[in-house]
DNA sequence: TACTATTTATAAGT
DNA sequence: CACTTATAAATAGTA
């Protein structure tokens, strides 16, 4: 038995299902370990047509968190502070989102009365880690270029092994409420092997 | 050699920065496999004290994607459509959104002319699958949980199978520059077992 | 970084 | 699916 796999897409239905039962499975454990061993931040986000929602590690909450602190990072080294009036739009944004805060928090409020969450779940011991996972590589001498591509701008073609979200991508979604990635995700440019590539793992 | 492996955090400095490098390779090879052969989209992001960036996978573009999807997602079930105003606050955040976006697209377009990245590298033979990840909970290891409550957040604990943005709410976090989580990531609430638990993977 | 000894993860089967 | 077993992989401890 146990066949050395080769490395391409599942054809077989229910096998390609069990396969990622295991595996999704085995990921969420290595990146627990991870974190845990060497006490490091880490989130694994996972969509698949199995799921409707995002399967993650390690919670919704830790995801948010991470994900946030993208956004919190320097705004980019590309921060060359375009113009001026970026500036003021984003404080216009950051206005906005400061008083729509405080006005789901009050919506909240009222609503918790009869939603009653259950706040009686104990708190673990916390450990000592979050998890890590990769590392290798991506390219992206561009978070410049990734905004931009984001954006739309041209040039998307160059992306290997694009994946299925790839081609989405190419297609303003409309559906992205909240112009989406547009407070982009600040990541310096460590990547520059294998981007995109089939083989980042091995630099 | 090779002991039985203790999950928990390791002291020594070199053991763990060297467990880090590896198994963040091995974590980021497992996400790739199980992106290709069950052809899903997915997204890991880690936060290590060796780096200053995050380190992601696949790319700082493909969790952009990923992160944004989340953002689109039906604003969750409860969106039991709060106030009103709350939509009216929304469109003015898009709105501004998307002023923000025209602009860094005309700013980009100057700055092209001289930064002129690689337009050049090959567009392999799309395979077909993007990684998966977790599904799992996982203890949110302490680093999060020291700065969520450094963010005045209290019993993280029970954040259980609540929305992620409820928890947000409960701690508005100034330092997350753009509202940061505020436009919350949609969840389900399919995070009933062992949410932020020790042993998560295995409901 | 390279090299095993072992532990883990899993592909197939049942 | 849950469990079992033969193998493939990952990786802890060292050199």
């Amino acid at each position: 038995m146990t066949k050395k796999v080769s490395l391409t897409y599942i054809t077989n239905d229910s096998a390609r299902k069990a396969t990622f039962k295991k595996r999704k499975k085995g990921l969420m454990k290595k990146a627990n370990e991870l974190s845990t061993l060497c006490d490091i931040q880490a989130c694994v986000i996972i969509y698949s047509q199995y799921e409707s929602h995002p399967e993650v590690w390690p919670s919704p909450l830790g995801v948010q968190h991470i994900v946030s602190q993208f956004r919190s990072l320097p705004e980019m080294d590309q921060s060359k502070k375009m113009v001026n009036q970026e500036t003021f739009l984003r404080q216009r944004i950051v206005k906005a989102k400061e008083q729509l805060k405080k006005l789901r928090k009050e919506n909240r409020e009222k609503e918790m009365s009869r939603v009653m969450f259950q706040t009686d779940c104990p708190v673990p011991p916390t450990p000592a880690a979050v998890p890590a996972a990769g590392d290798h590589a991506l390219n992206l001498n561009m978070q410049a270029t990734m905004e931009r591509q984001a954006f739309g701008l041209s040039n998307m073609g160059n992306t290997m092994q694009r994946p299925s979200w790839f081609t989405d991508m190419m297609n303003p979604n409309e559906q992205m409420g909240f112009g989406a990635v547009a407070e982009v995700l600040p990541f310096g440019d460590q990547y520059h092997h294998g981007l995109w590539s089939n083989n980042p793992f091995f630099p």
